[in-house]
DNA sequence: TTCATTTGATAACAAATGTTATCGTATGCC
DNA sequence: GGCATACGATAACATTTGTTATCAAATGAA
């Protein structure tokens, strides 16, 4: 699984060895729950094989908010930075291959290589990233009809449209499940 | 403009005018475009009075995306973080007093204070939040009707209901200028 | 003041989207 | 294979929202 990252992290074999360590492999069914509403979760989870989504309870109906594919890492971010109870649940859409470390084993690495600029700097990057693709994410609402944001999710994120049940994806575009259906037959029917 | 935040900061006397004086304060009308589209802007703005807006052009409709009061600093982020062109344009709604500091400036200023794990921890927590307030702000969008994302805003933002011209406020709710006079004369006669 | 411009409310109509219900197909499980 | 369940398409209708146009009030500049 971190094979090929190992040339990534100038570390000595040892440390890598170590920090690999940290890490436990877990095999999950589809549907399995990783992270409950209400848990303070302390836990990372990165994608060897797999798919995820991470969806929130408003009124009874399950709204997503985010999918998640092989090599990625996933966490409930209120939960695991600021230890609030999480607002929303992480599950599993595939069977899953996944590999989860502790925020405690976590924080002792950040600990270590804290002086190492390179490291650190990837992780800002990482974390401006992120904020990066939610203001995309978040501008394609006031700028797009729900028509253009499913256009812009196959050409960008195809995976989703692939792999994810039509129903998720539905209230990722911000549309009911009916609407959605609509959208994908009038574009048929268009061409 | 800096004398109230003078005892949040560890340093010398002498470091703390040396950087203060990196900032130069401006007196602008309303309606001054800050920074354009396109720009590659290297300014950070902070508002010591008035109030500034992001918005930016799409097929000729001007949307708007975010909104800052006093005390709060303002920059199209892209352009200056990653040197890019402004998506985003820049402007005062209200007649304002600024102080811009340079990137140039900034990055000099983050270079020497590096060592100090305080600052650190600052900016970093300031990078999350402005991450949490956009997933606030996503969240909203899938899970409120426009009229709930009005109510929402005054329980939260008032200053925006307050201070900013309502057609403004309309696109940053995803709403045309019309409907969002229908919601504000529909819970008026409601209640 | 006067005049032009900006801002906001409203009406009438068109278009988009949600809701509920029904049906067919696919899928997983025994 | 048979059964329950999940998934997705579609229709009919209700509701929400956008568009265009008009008017009134507020605002700002000369």
């Amino acid at each position: 699984m971190f094979n090929q990252l190992r040339n990534k992290f100038p570390l000595t074999d040892e440390k890598w060895n170590e920090y690999t360590s940290y890490f436990n492999r877990i095999e999950v069914p589809s549907k399995t729950v990783l992270i409950e509403e209400g848990e303070v979760s302390k836990k990372l989870f990165v994608i060897e094989k797999g798919c995820i989504r991470v969806w929130f309870n408003n009124n009874g109906k399950d709204l997503t908010s985010q999918f998640f594919f092989e090599n990625q890492s996933v966490a409930s971010i209120e939960s695991f930075m600021k230890k609030f109870p999480s607002p929303v649940v992480v599950e599993t859409i595939e069977p899953s291959v996944l590999w989860w470390i502790s925020k405690k084993d976590i924080d002792k690495i950040l600990e270590e290589i804290k002086e190492i600029p390179e490291l650190r700097d990837r992780l800002i990057n990482m974390l401006f990233q992120r904020t990066f693709d939610y203001m995309k994410h978040f501008f394609s609402f006031i700028k797009d009809s729900p028509t253009q944001r499913y256009l812009n999710l196959i050409e960008e994120k195809p995976q989703i449209v692939q792999r994810v049940p039509q129903h998720y994806i539905a209230s990722y575009l911000g549309v009911s499940t009916v609407h959605l259906s609509r959208i994908k037959s009038k574009l048929l029917h268009e061409k």
